[in-house]
DNA sequence: ACACCGTGTCCAATATATTTTACATCACGT
DNA sequence: ACGTGATGTAAAATATATTGGACACGGTGT
């Protein structure tokens, strides 16, 4: 689960959406807004439950702000 | 992340796959054959980066094997 | 200058996901 | 009948996600 694009895009996301802010956006998915620093900046990978709200959020898939990133050369 | 129909869709799958077995997706998407067990079955909601890889394994997105929002029934 | 506000970070604590080991059952082939 | 493979389950242990509190920093407004 990488980070600096999963980061652009929740931002984009969250402005696109009236400003919305770190605590907002964590206040509507039912988490602490540090959860959602760690998300942003890819500290851990989210339960894809959060996923599936964060999405929901913005009303738009989890492909659209996620991606699967295999492993950043392990081969 | 209501568990049966997640589980149909995943035994679904993993037949579909020339009968791939439970032991054989774990090892695919590198986890125990319990935590596909307890995926299957529910008992929690796995994380974003092993839900993106058993999707990737049955080569479909996450949303045509695990949804969100309550499920409306089930048969 | 000061007082917010949004953000980033650190740390200890709690919750949840995942592993490991083990055992039970059911179906199948021999 | 026996053995084997696929599945379900359960406990304790480890790993990871999430919390709650605190503190710091840059920007903005007064």
């Amino acid at each position: 689960m990488k980070g600096s694009a999963v980061k652009k895009r929740i931002r984009r996301f969250r402005f696109d959406n009236a400003e919305m802010t770190q605590k907002d956006l964590a206040g509507r998915v039912g988490v602490t807004r540090q959860t959602i620093v760690a998300i942003e900046n890819a500290k851990y990978s989210p339960t894809l439950e959060l996923a599936f709200k964060i999405a929901a959020v913005f009303e738009v898939g989890i492909d659209d702000i996620f991606e699967y990133a295999p492993e950043p050369n392990e081969n």
